[in-house]
DNA sequence: TTGAAAGCGCTACCAT
DNA sequence: ATGGTAGCGCTTTCAA
C-alpha cells in the first residue's frame, strides 16, 4: 500500500489507495450526491439513466467498495446484530443453531457478526460490543448482568436477547432451562429405581455455566427420596474416563447422568471396558440428543433440549428492533424432556 | 429512545439518546480533545490530575461508550480481523481450531468477528467483508478468487490469508490438502490388501468443497492398480445408512472411507447392525481424528488433519498486517497423516 | 436532474 | 495544560 505523503497528488490511476465516492463522482464527472442517489437507487430522486451508467462503470471500474463505518455513522444506526463467540468448544447442537439465526437474521436484511471477545469478561465484554454500536444483541450462556445490558441499550442496541438459565433484567430472555435438563434425567433416574446416581462435570475451565444448572436439577430432582448424589468431575480424555471406570465399583453408584452425550459415550465406554454393565448394573444418560447417541450400543438415552429456531428467534429480534415498547421482555421458558432409549 | 427533533434542547440528565464524546466535556467542563486525551490516555499530551478525574466520572456516570466506528473513520484504519462463518455445521476440530485463533488475535489487541454472510457467494460476499474495512480477513473453505482478494485489498485489507485447497492468487495460503487426506487414506487401504473401495460422500449441500477433493485423492491413490474407487452419497440419517448398509453385499466392496469421523460411525454402525464385519469383511477408515474414532469398537483408523495452531496463524497475520511487504505469499502445505488402528 | 454543504463522533494538529 | 478546529466517508436536505 503506497502512502502518497503530504502533498495532494494529481489523480494517477495506479493510485494504491482506497477509493471513496468521491473517486467515483470524479470518475464519472458528477457530484459526490448524484454517485449516491444512483447506488443507493434512491427512489425519492430520479437520476437519468446515462448518468446512472457512468456511475455504475466509474464504481466498478474503481473497485469501489461502500465503507460501512462512515454511511452508518451518518445514518445515526446500524442494521448490525452481534452475538458473542462462546469460548468453549462448541457442539454440534449449538452450531447447527448458530447457523440458523445467521440465515434467518441474513434474510430480514441484518449483518450477523459473532464476537469473539475472549478474555473479557462481564461488563468489559458488553462494552466492547458497545463500541460497535449493534441494533442487536443475541447472548448465549451467562457472563451478562443488568449492568451490561443497561450499556448496550445506552449505546443504541435496540433489542437485546439472552439465552441464559436466568432472566436477566432489561432483557428479553428465552430461558435455557439447564436445571430443568438435569432434573428430567434425575427423575428418569429415580422411577426407573436407582438411587445411587452419579453426575458428570466436565473439568474443563468455562462449561461450569451449564454444568453446574443441570447437577442442581439433578439434586432437586431426588429431593423427597432416598437417592443420593454424587459429583464426578472428569476431564473429555481417555485416560481421565478409564481411571472413573477403574474406580467405579468402590463408589458403588447404579447410575450416572453425564454432561452431554458426548461425555456420556465417553464414560459408556470406559464402564463397558471395565466389565460394568450398561444398563444392568449401571444406568447412562446423556444430554443434548445427538445422532451419536442413537449409534451407541445400548442406544443413549439422553435428554432433549427444546432449542428455538432461528425464525423465531430472527423474528423475534426483528419485532423488538422495529418497536422496542410493542414486545414485552418476556421470559419463554424452553423444554426439556428425557428421551428414554437402552442405556437406563 | 427518545428523538429530540429539531431544536437543540437543553441536556437534559434524563435525555434517552447515545452519549458522546462532546456530552462527556460538557458534563466534565472540558473540550472534546481533552476527554479523547484522558480516555485514551495519549502519552504526548499531558492532563492534569484533577481533570482526567473529572473526565473519567462524567465518562463513567453518562455510561459513555466510544464510538469505533467514528473512531475507524477518523483513525483511517482499524485493528478487525475478519472470518466468515462457514455455512455447513462445524465439527469440534474446526470449532477448536477457531477459538484458538480468536484467544491468540485477542492477546496481539485485535478485534476477531466472524461474519455471517450466508447466502453471499464469491465476489459478493467479498464485498459484504470488505464494507466492514477488516485490517485483516482470514478465509476457510473456499469461494474467495482473486478478484475477492483484489477486492478486499483495494479496501485496505492488509492480509488476507486463506485456508483452502489451493492457493489463491494474491493472497497467503495455507493450504489445507484434502485431496491428501484421500490419498492417505487410499493408499493405506490398498497398502492392506482392499481392492474395491467406498467413499462415502455427505448428501447435504455445503460439503462437496472439502468432499470432492478427499474423493479425488482416493482416485489418485489407486491409480496404477487393480483397485477400484466408488463413490458412495450419504445422508447424515440413521435410514439412510441402513439402506446403504442393507445393499451393501451387492455392492461387493471390502473398504470404505467416509467423509470424516462421525460419517465412518454412522456407516460402521449401520455395517455392524447387518451383519457386515469390520474390518474382517469391509474396512473403514475416517478422518479428522476425532476423539469419538478411539472410543469405537473396533477402534477407528482415520486420517489425522494437522491444521496450523492459532498462535502461528495469528503472527503470520500480525507480520503482514505491520509490513505486507515483508512476508511473501507463502504456500504452505498442511500434513494429512494415517493413523492406524483397528478398523482397517 | 444535479450540486453545494452540513454534520454524524472522533482524534490530532496547532494555538493559546 | 487545555481549547479550537479540520476532516475521515457518507447521506440528505435545500437550492438551483
Amino acid at each position: 500500500m503506497v502512502q502518497i505523503p503530504k502533498e495532494p497528488a494529481p489523480p494517477s490511476p495506479l493510485q494504491r489507495s482506497v477509493p471513496t465516492s468521491a473517486d467515483v463522482a470524479r470518475l464519472a464527472g458528477v457530484s459526490r450526491a448524484t454517485v449516491s442517489y444512483v447506488l443507493n437507487n434512491t427512489s425519492a430522486v430520479r437520476i437519468s439513466e446515462p448518468t446512472r451508467r457512468r456511475v455504475h462503470e466509474a464504481a466498478k471500474e474503481l473497485g469501489y467498495v461502500p465503507h460501512a463505518a462512515a454511511r452508518s455513522l451518518r445514518a445515526g444506526h446500524s442494521r448490525l446484530v452481534l452475538m458473542p463467540t462462546p469460548n468453549v468448544p462448541i457442539g454440534p447442537l449449538y452450531s447447527q443453531f448458530i447457523n440458523e439465526i445467521q440465515w434467518a437474521l441474513s434474510r430480514l436484511d441484518y449483518t450477523v457478526v459473532q464476537h469473539g471477545g475472549i478474555g473479557l469478561r462481564g461488563d468489559d465484554a458488553a462494552r466492547a460490543w458497545a463500541e460497535l454500536r449493534p441494533v442487536a444483541v443475541i447472548v448465549p450462556g451467562v457472563g451478562l448482568g443488568p449492568q451490561g445490558v443497561a450499556v448496550l441499550k445506552r449505546s443504541g442496541a435496540k433489542a437485546v436477547v439472552t439465552l441464559t438459565p436466568e432472566p436477566v433484567e432489561g432483557a428479553h430472555a428465552l430461558i435455557l432451562d439447564h436445571a430443568g435438563v438435569g432434573h428430567s434425567a434425575g427423575r428418569h433416574l429415580v422411577e426407573r429405581g436407582r438411587r445411587r446416581i452419579g453426575v458428570v462435570v466436565p473439568e474443563e475451565p468455562g462449561f461450569g455455566v451449564f454444568s453446574q444448572p443441570r447437577l442442581a436439577g439433578v439434586r432437586r430432582a431426588v429431593q423427597g427420596t432416598d437417592a443420593t448424589v454424587t459429583e464426578l468431575p472428569l476431564a473429555y480424555d481417555e485416560a481421565a474416563a478409564a481411571r472413573l471406570a477403574r474406580d467405579w465399583r468402590s463408589l458403588g453408584l447404579d447410575a450416572v447422568f453425564a454432561y452431554n452425550d458426548e461425555y456420556a459415550m465417553l464414560v459408556m465406554r470406559a464402564l463397558q471396558d471395565e466389565g460394568v454393565g450398561v444398563p444392568g448394573e449401571t444406568a447412562v444418560v446423556g444430554a443434548d440428543d445427538l445422532m451419536l447417541g442413537r449409534l451407541l450400543r445400548p442406544r443413549l438415552s439422553t435428554v432433549h433440549l427444546e432449542l428455538p429456531s432461528g425464525r423465531h428467534l430472527a423474528e423475534l429480534v426483528d419485532r423488538v428492533v422495529r418497536d422496542p415498547a410493542s414486545v414485552p421482555t418476556t421470559h419463554d421458558v424452553l423444554g426439556a424432556r428425557i428421551v428414554h432409549r437402552e442405556s437406563s
